[in-house]
DNA sequence: GTGGTCTAGACCACC
DNA sequence: GTGGTCTAGACCACG
């Protein structure tokens, strides 16, 4: 089974975490719906040409976390989340995100409109660099 | 001389790390103008209640940067910087933020709406917060 | 052949193990006499709804206690155990489960009485657990 | 800084079980106080003579649950805990060990009395046993 | 000095 | 085949 992660071994985030973020992501959006296998830790270890520590650490996580849920000699697969829940630990993420970014306009002191704006540009990029990766 | 950051321990971001982004913001954005005398290290070490060391890196990594100059003997002071890069300075660090947060939004699969909404939201609450603070 | 073992994926304790504590539990006290015939491997397999390897497991783990007897092409039957041995088994079960509780409680400092209610508390409760369901 | 955990090797436990058991309950039992600097990893895997891993290993989980806080290059404290959550903690922690006790006694059919006695046989030999090594 | 990350590789237990 | 544990050792980041 594939699943779409990227890693940036440049960034300054730990590989582990890059990892978790764009996971809990598919999880949470419901790409990867209740219930499915994920791949084994080697094989997605192999995928991402990480090691298998790295890749068992994730799962231990988002297990801790209650969005999977690991079977002994089975595999890992998506746990259940109570619809209300995953749509709290979405928004949750996303009004983080704009909490950080609100911040960091506010600390150099932007005016709303500012904020909006470049808000706008950047939303624009990325819908159109989206739409040119699903054209091609 | 008071400078007006705050550090959260509790963060998970290191100290270093927390006083360069306030104290870059506020260079950034004009609130401490060209030729304006620093605290000293051990001052400000003192005033954020953290370790000289960690001061010292702050200063290090903004002077690196260019924004800081340190005169021996003497101090260290906030730097000329052209008006066109700060305002691009200013500008980046912002555009940045609301990268991240768009990424995170596109990640989880929300709608433009959804962002605006919650970009709108948490804006507000931002503002509120601050008049708050200022009206007290 | 109906036999009255429940599994709990959502534990941490390995199937097999689940199902040797109950089995082993029928058979000390007595609830599956001796020479009693037990399901097959299949049946039962398909009973719990797990691998036919978990339960070939769990028969020869009870096999090797000796609680267990396999006769080559006609089943496995209860074995006969010693009456003192049953009484043993059944009471050394019981000790160390108490053991363990002991333990838990003197690590964090219960004092006696602290102990002797908590375990006042949770024996009613599960006696009116079972109560409860013998009614319905 | 000495902590009195002990390891026991023979046991199915695995080693980071074990250790963050008897650590969770000296700090829940109030024997490690808040804000108490517990050794640094490298000296408590010397002293308890496993990997640096395993151990850090426990602090995280134990950060997981709240109840330590590390702080890079400082240490790795005991966390502030409301009272209310510590007594909660601890009481559910003996009350699960004491369920999982009565639940081993019901499954073979022991009558309310059995499990008394062998209750307080059982904790009756447990403080001697303390006694013991207290004089010693 | 502290903790944080990652590696490669071994061995075990479960299904 | 699966995941679970543990090792030794390296290198980095923080204070």
């Amino acid at each position: 089974m594939w699943i779409p992660i990227r890693t940036n071994e440049d960034s300054a985030e730990p590989l582990y975490f890059q990892i978790e973020v764009q996971l809990r992501a598919l999880i949470l959006s419901g790409q990867l719906a209740e219930g499915t296998l994920l791949p084994s830790i080697r094989e997605l270890a192999g995928d991402l040409n990480c090691s298998v520590i790295t890749i068992r650490r994730v799962y231990q996580d988002l297990e801790n976390e209650g969005l999977l849920r690991t079977k002994q000699g089975t595999g890992t697969f998506v746990a259940k989340v109570g619809t209300d829940d995953r749509e709290r630990y979405r928004r949750d993420a996303v009004v983080e995100a704009f909490r950080a970014a609100v911040e960091a306009g506010v600390r150099v002191q932007c005016t709303d409109d500012e904020m909006r704006s470049i808000f706008d540009e950047v939303l624009k990029a990325k819908r159109y660099e989206l739409d040119e990766k699903g054209t091609t």
